[in-house]
DNA sequence: GCGATTACCCTTGCGTCACAAGGTAGCTCC
DNA sequence: GGAGCTACCTTGTGACGCAAGGGTAATCGC
């Protein structure tokens, strides 16, 4: 039950604040359905997001108005509901990696990183 | 009571799991105490961390066994108490800083931030 | 002596949020 | 009809950053 604290409770911690920002970058590039988000998330690195992360915080972002949704017959199986950036979500997506990155590099000097690393 | 929401939301839910990586990189350098960590973090660009998040913090460290802790009188005030890396503190931070490394790298991919940055 | 200020410690309660687990519905293929 | 996939959603748990509040010791000005 707490195996998640043995494997990766650092990353989970980690994970708050941006997950939401992960998201609405997947829908920046088309709207999207959540089980589909999941594959795509995977695919970019963030493994172990599940479904039980991602539906919650869909909630959320239409809650807040920054996405849109509707639902559309999928080729088999349940219909989907597609997620959509809303001019407020592009905002938010701005303002968001901007703090993102403010954080990030904040805490890269904190952590003693800074100039040594690489960006290739 | 919720400014929080309307100042650094984001920021809090972002320095989750890393504000014990900065507290235990800035020992790294050396014994220090609360109060004083406050401010070093502050002079890091972690600005707004106060005491309210660091003790119980230090106390998380120190139940863990990650520093080791002594008292000792200060020139004016309360004895301070210092905090200092252990063994498993000085490997718990190598490992933390890695998964940090990771994690953020993925995030930066996720984000779309790969490559186009920076680092300056 | 006494209030104010500063350095320094700590605890309580709150709210956010990632996640595991568990549940439902629709389709296909055998 | 059941195995297996897609696809949706909810509930409960736990971690943890933080504001607020409280306490103690030294110093300074009066």
């Amino acid at each position: 039950m707490q195996d998640m604290v043995e494997n990766g409770g650092r990353r989970t911690q980690l994970l708050r604040g941006v997950l939401d920002l992960c998201l609405l970058t997947v829908m920046a590039e088309g709207p999207a359905y959540g089980y589909e988000m999941t594959k795509r998330l995977g695919a970019r690195g963030l493994s172990m997001v599940g479904e039980g992360s991602i539906y919650p915080l869909l909630g959320r972002l239409e809650r807040d108005g920054l996405v849109d949704t509707h639902r559309a017959a999928s080729d088999g199986g349940p219909p989907r509901k597609y997620y959509e950036l809303s001019s407020l979500g592009r905002k938010a997506l701005r303002e968001g990696v901007f703090e993102w990155e403010t954080t990030r590099d904040a805490v890269d000097a904190a952590l003693g990183l800074t100039g040594t690393e690489v960006t290739a």
